[in-house]
DNA sequence: CGATTTTTTGAGTGCTCGCTATAGAATCGG
DNA sequence: CCGATTCTATAGCGAGCACTCAAAAAATCG
């Protein structure tokens, strides 16, 4: 048999650790937290971080990875689970609420706030971030033209524009969120926001 | 006389100088923003910035003092200025398109993006910012509890939610202005969110 | 002028940053 | 048991961080 690891074992659960990591950039964000900062979240030495998982760019992407799977989810879910393009955003703005305040998780969204203050040397990681909130844009405005196609919504709806104000509002609530507001106050926020979609087609059908 | 400065007189104006780091932070960040950044934006070596303006959280509040003096006006003028609540929001919303955009200004609001990403050390600076943010739901709120005790606005709104959504709207067009979004689409999003303002205390009177 | 006051300049402080060389510890196949 | 392999721990690398000391330079005073 060849299928035994040989050589001394990891001493550390490389997914608990990359867990421990990826709090501490969803609750600081990239640029702000340390080595030494993610050594001591994670319970290991340097060294043996920079062997598991590169160095703290590549771990970071791997944070990204594993944040969009984990806890990025709800959004494709909603957009493609709900009947109406009405009840898609509607949903998504709901359960960002929920999402942005579940307790025992930093508040927000990583991929919002982890790196809006960058350093010139950090310009890449930002930018991979802004290009998942730009397709995140895309994929609202996609649904939406589903439902335009669909009848549900007037010819002549602009799906990008409302595709962009649902991700402001969903933006707006993250940093809100950080700066301490409840899920009753999101909810609220959301509920506010969907006052503003579309008529029907024929006026109030 | 006793009016003459005695001693070497600065060699440059500190209002310029203010005004670069005013750039650099609105730009950059609080924390990304380095003493090597500001004394090169600035045009100085370091210790005559350390003797003019202190160190640098000092600057930054400086700073942040002539920022919401120059470029934050804005919003208090619309507040007092519009005859009902829905024109003075309405108006914030239009400016802040306006505003986020300017041609040969860093893009987006300085109070809103430069501390989210901020290290435990520099708590106190986010905190300060984060307060002003609140400051601002709360002077929406005022405008519009004025708005419903003149009678726009039906006896039961939720001032403080509306006040919140209007701000979480702002927030948003900003994040999207520092990703790129334009003067149209910001106004778009501003539109869109009025949308979502209620209508009179008699349906639609 | 000479004395005084203030700023500029250039170098340099201790500290933390991301990252790594090296040596020792733990497990494998044989 | 041995040697090979892989991981861990200490210690430290150069670079950049916020910040400052000391001396030269430029102005006003009497």
């Amino acid at each position: 048999m060849t299928t035994g690891q040989r050589g001394r074992p990891r001493s550390f659960d490389r997914d608990t650790a990359l867990e421990k990591a990826l709090r501490a950039f969803w609750e600081h964000g990239y640029e702000t937290t340390s080595i030494a900062d993610l050594t001591r979240a994670m319970g290991i030495a340097a060294p043996s971080l920079y062997a598991a998982f590169g160095d703290k760019r590549t771990l970071f992407e791997e944070v990204v990875e594993v944040y969009v799977r984990r806890y990025g989810g709800f959004i494709g879910r909603a957009l493609t689970e709900e009947p109406t393009a009405r009840d898609a955003v509607g949903r998504v703005l709901r359960e960002a609420a929920v999402e942005y305040t579940e307790p025992g998780r930093p508040p927000g969204c990583l991929v919002i706030n982890a790196a809006v203050n960058a350093a010139p040397a950090s310009a890449e990681v930002a930018g991979a971030l802004r290009a998942m909130r730009e397709e995140n844009v895309r994929a609202f405005a996609s649904r939406i033209r589903t439902g335009v196609a669909a009848g549900e919504l007037p010819e002549d709806t602009d799906a990008l524009a409302l595709a962009r104000f649902a991700t402001s509002v969903m933006q707006g609530m993250s940093q809100q969120a950080r700066d301490g507001a409840g899920r009753e106050e999101l909810e609220a926020v959301a509920a506010t926001a969907m006052r503003a979609w579309p008529e029907g087609p024929g006026g109030t059908p």
